[in-house]
RNA sequence: GGGGUCGUAGUUCAGUUGGUUAGAACGCCGGCCUGUCACGCCGGAGGUCGAGGGUUCGAGUCCCUUCGGCCCCGCCA
């Protein structure tokens, strides 16, 4: 029987009652009975139970755990009331007749099972073992059938696939870069993409109009659950277009992927402005599937007789968030969540419940029963209710408390299940200062164009300008974000002169680019989409590392394969690393 | 670069104020068993306590160093 031909374990069905079967698999589970003997078969789509009896016993007596066999025999009801409704493939079973062990196993470190307990560092060194589990081969497939329904999409929106170079050049400003020594450039080296973004710009130039990839991208920074120093994006860039249409364009992408899931997506997707988003959520990726919004307490803070609160709101911000029911919070569990908000910067967390005996705070003393009932009343909390406060820099506000939304959201379970929200926030700065530096950065990256009616300021107040990009966000995760270019050279060179790249720097750096956009550069803009944070999402896993076939680890290591690893010093001098 | 947390049998864990022979479950091996599907029952083997050093009459337990996994801050879209 051809390989092709072969019925998949998991597929054996009714339709099959009576036929004989040549099946391949690994051996899940030996059930002996003595004089009977039960064993279940399995691929990547499934199990089905194998039957030995009679003359086959003591063939199957000889099978162990991930075995790798050939049996063939008949598929045949299973005994009245013993269907397994759990599977697939739970009212028939095969009655083998014939049984080849091809390979065979040894006892495998972990339970290769859905419910192992496995610690994810074994799980990782044996990754072949732990992608043979269900849910990690579920995982794989359905990222493939994201990839596959991408393609399909993208080319019946007529977008053509073009490779960009892995070994390419080291583009400052963003992440740090992985290199690659030249042999034949002694001392001079490759850099590893953080994304295809100037070549899929230099492809618009090339007139090809709708560009997308499904592209490798590498950054040298270190690592998180949602972080991987080599990941995958859907990027995608596009002529002639604006804001609306690559909207348009990637809800269209959404609707189509993320049905693969049984997850619906929205006929409209909310815009939300970037400053609302901070002031209100403390983030630019905001988690809209709870409140706990942040409410102002500044204009309180002045002259209330608490000195802290003073000096916050004077040289800075003072927000708060309102857990309802959170009075009845323990002094314990409120000095939790004020270590919590620490490493955001937060000096303290100060908390205010209103109880049915009055208004109880650290502040109170200061305040006053009023001046802190005021604070609560701002904050629209009610009997029952905590106000937790943070003051300080509007930078530190909004991250801690921002953070600590997330943090009580999930600690309380107010993240209603089965829920997804997707946003779309726009109206980002184009440029931040940089304290250190004492230079502007570009937010995005240098070719972001700025908004139309802002641009008169990049040079009188840089820091006030928009820019025209876009993020697109799901339940608190950042899943992509893009932007219109700038494609007039003019504006480009002011925007360098903002970043305080001059003329000689920015064409060593770009100046191919800059060189390109002389000879007929079309309006142009798009989106990179995380595809890992995406599959992610949508399997339902709290990391990319589960929808990655070989990650690394958080120190960057593969345990699989050693990497990254010491090389032979002939290879060294070979690069004129070594002499 | 910083903080937190974990590391004991093949695996996941327990291990008291430092004290005799380091336990359990699952897995594995052997035996019995003809309708199991987490099969069941009986028996057995299996340990550099991550590594190195120190304190102590005595260390899985206390101290120092170090390696590794995970989470977070910084960093990174």
């Amino acid at each position: 029987m051809s390989a092709w031909e072969r019925p998949w374990c998991g597929r054996v069905t009714r339709e099959n009652l009576g036929q004989k079967v040549e099946l391949v698999g690994w051996v899940r589970r030996r059930r002996d009975l003595g004089g009977l003997i039960f064993a279940d078969l399995r691929d990547r789509t499934g199990l089905v139970q194998l039957v030995f009896e009679d003359e086959m016993v003591a063939a199957g007596e000889q099978l162990s755990g991930q075995d790798v066999i050939r049996v063939r025999g008949v598929v045949r009801p299973r005994a009245e009331g013993q269907a397994n409704p759990n599977l697939a493939t739970g009212e028939i079973e095969i009655r083998v007749s014939e049984l080849e062990i091809l390979t065979e196993s040894e006892t495998p470190p972990f339970v290769i099972e859905d419910d192992t307990n496995a610690s994810e560092d074994l799980r990782l060194t044996y990754r072949y073992l732990d992608l043979r589990r269900p849910v990690m081969t579920a995982n794989l497939v359905l990222r493939h059938r994201i990839v596959a329904e991408t393609r399909r999409y993208f080319d019946e929106m007529e977008f053509i696939e073009v490779e960009t170079p892995i070994l390419t050049r080291s583009t400052p400003e963003g992440a740090r870069d992985f290199l690659v020594p030249s042999r034949l450039h002694k001392g001079a080296f490759y850099a590893l993409p953080q994304s295809p973004q100037l070549f899929k710009q230099l492809l618009q130039v090339a007139g090809l109009g709708r560009y997308i990839q499904i592209a490798r991208c590498f950054r040298d920074e270190d690592l998180r659950a949602d972080r991987q120093p080599e990941f995958t994006q859907i990027d995608v860039e596009a002529s002639f277009v604006r804001e609306e249409d690559i909207f348009v364009l990637t809800e269209g992408l959404f609707r189509r992927i993320f049905p693969l899931a049984g997850i619906p997506f929205p006929a409209k997707v909310p815009r939300l402005d970037y400053f609302e988003a901070m002031e209100r959520f403390g983030s630019d990726r905001p988690d809209t599937r709870f409140g706990l919004e942040l409410v102002e307490l500044g204009p309180l803070c002045e002259g209330c007789g608490f000195q802290v609160l003073e000096n916050a709101a004077a040289t800075g911000r003072v927000k708060g968030l309102v857990l309802p029911g959170g009075a009845a919070l323990s002094r314990k569990q409120l000095d939790q969540l004020s270590d919590f908000v620490k490493p955001y910067g937060a000096a303290g967390l100060l908390w205010f419940k209103r109880t049915e005996n009055g208004v109880a705070s650290p502040a109170k003393k200061a305040l006053g029963e009023a001046g802190a009932a005021r604070f609560l009343d701002a904050a629209g909390a009610g009997e029952g209710d905590l106000l937790l406060a943070v003051g300080g820099s509007e930078k530190v506000v909004f991250a801690s408390l921002g953070a600590l939304r997330v943090e009580l959201a999930k600690e309380h379970g107010l993240i209603p299940g089965g829920r997804h929200d997707f946003l779309w926030v726009t109206g980002f700065p184009l440029l931040e200062w940089s304290e250190e530096d004492g230079r502007f950065y570009a937010c995005h990256h240098p070719f972001t164009s700025p908004l139309p009616e802002d641009a008169g300021r990049l040079e009188s107040d840089p820091g006030s300008v928009r820019a025209r990009a876009y993020d697109i966000v799901m339940d608190g995760v950042e899943l992509g974000g893009g932007s219109i270019r700038i494609h007039d050279p003019a504006l480009q060179r002011r925007m360098f002169r903002a970043l305080g790249i001059g003329e000689e720097e920015a064409n060593a750096r770009f100046g191919f680019l800059l060189e390109a956009f002389r000879y007929g550069v079309p309006p142009h803009g798009g989106i990179a989409l995380g595809l890992d944070r995406i599959v992610m999402l949508m399997a339902g896993r709290d990391s990319i590392r589960d929808v990655i076939a070989f990650p690394k680890t958080t120190s960057g290591s593969c345990l699989l394969t050693g990497a990254p690893a010491g090389v032979d010093p002939a290879q060294l001098k070979e690069l004129g690393l070594k002499p």
